[in-house]
DNA sequence: AATAGAACCGGACCACGGTCCGTTTATTCA
DNA sequence: TGAATAAACGGACCGTGGTCCGGTTCTATT
């Protein structure tokens, strides 16, 4: 329950040189070949041959091929956590509690478009999925929003059932069958902050 | 968008008698190795030796891994399902909305306290795990519950918003690391439910 | 510069999910 | 009851994620 706030896309420690620039070989081959073909047709072994490296080295540097995942969208993770915690707002802070919440539903879900395919891919592993630095950050955040927002009781636990919707691969298997639009999402995100939210006082 | 309302066991159109026969010996043997090693660790190769049979056979009967643990969490789910339709209040009908709701989160929760296991078991696959009859049901259940409550806008969006906090491997994460107790999180609905329908007016 | 030792590399290897297709078996109908 | 047909069976086979360990390369120390 400690460490960076901001999650870095390389180790805690400094690695030997020739590890250092293994990783970046490793990471370029991943998005250039996520780019290619998708993530989810993204294997290890190809990787490995596109970097030029054998599988083991991939697999010390990343341990997992959802490590990896999480390593290449740790980048747009860490611009999408600059943008809500010192950003402008409504994002970012300056506005009432109410906008930034609303704020931040559409700000995810439209970063889920961009990105979700690559989040949807780092598959199972809960200790990865759930517990990375970016998820607990937004926890925290949407934690702080809704105590800023005056909401009574246990604002931590209300989080984690608000933070529990914006889940990649819920999200996609919903637009994908066409069961909701983004926009039927992102209003019923603004509705749902309405109503947790105290009424307001003025 | 259509079909049975309570998922069955069997498929739709009757099997071959020895493809029945097959069908049951698969469940057994699955459940054993469950039972005796946990869901997490049961292979397939393992059912189809176990319940003496080609593994082939057991892909062709449940189509996948996610499959068979689906079938396994059916006969659990529809207890758990005609509990919330038809049982005693206040899980099911008679009393209001409100309680409804709130009842609901604590048997979910209970509920996943038991089969959790193999509810995550049956890892990714969007398809079956998001769009299982099971999903589906609970989803719609807690959108009358709410219009019943009187939520006002869109309850279906809503209802998909409360329904994701009940994910097993969210949960599970949880409650393993120590992050939430099952209390909080029953009583974080609570407060959710709360929240979120318009104040009694009486 | 030489040496020691840690860190790293590679690719053979393993386990598991899933597929395929030749063979076997249940059912139906004459 | 026997032939015809469709369905089911089995297990060899494949691709992929992940591991392992002997050999190699970097870095620190003197």
């Amino acid at each position: 329950m400690s460490g960076p706030i901001l999650p870095a896309n390389g180790p805690a420690e400094p690695e030997r040189g020739d590890a250092a620039r293994n990783r970046a070989a490793i990471l370029v081959a991943a998005r250039e070949l996520v780019a290619q073909c998708g993530a989810a047709a993204l294997t290890m072994d190809a990787v490995a041959f596109r970097a030029g490296l054998g599988k083991g080295t991939v697999f010390r540097r990343f341990g997992s091929r959802a490590g990896l995942m999480l390593a290449l969208l740790d980048q747009s993770e860490r611009e999408f956590q600059q943008a809500f915690m010192f950003g402008p707002p409504p994002l970012g802070p300056g506005a009432p509690a109410r906008e930034r919440l609303m704020a931040f539903g559409r700000a995810r879900l439209a970063f889920m478009d961009v990105h979700g395919e690559v989040e949807r891919a780092r598959d199972l592993s809960a200790a990865i999925h759930f517990g990375s630095a970016a998820a607990r950050l937004q926890h925290t955040h949407l934690e702080m929003l809704l105590r800023d927002g005056g909401v009574p009781g246990d604002a931590r636990a209300l989080a984690y059932y608000l933070a529990a919707g914006f889940d990649a691969g819920r999200v996609a298997f919903l637009l994908e069958t066409g069961e909701f639009t983004h926009e039927q999402l992102a209003a019923g995100w603004e509705q749902l902050v309405d109503n947790v939210l105290p009424p307001l006082s003025e």
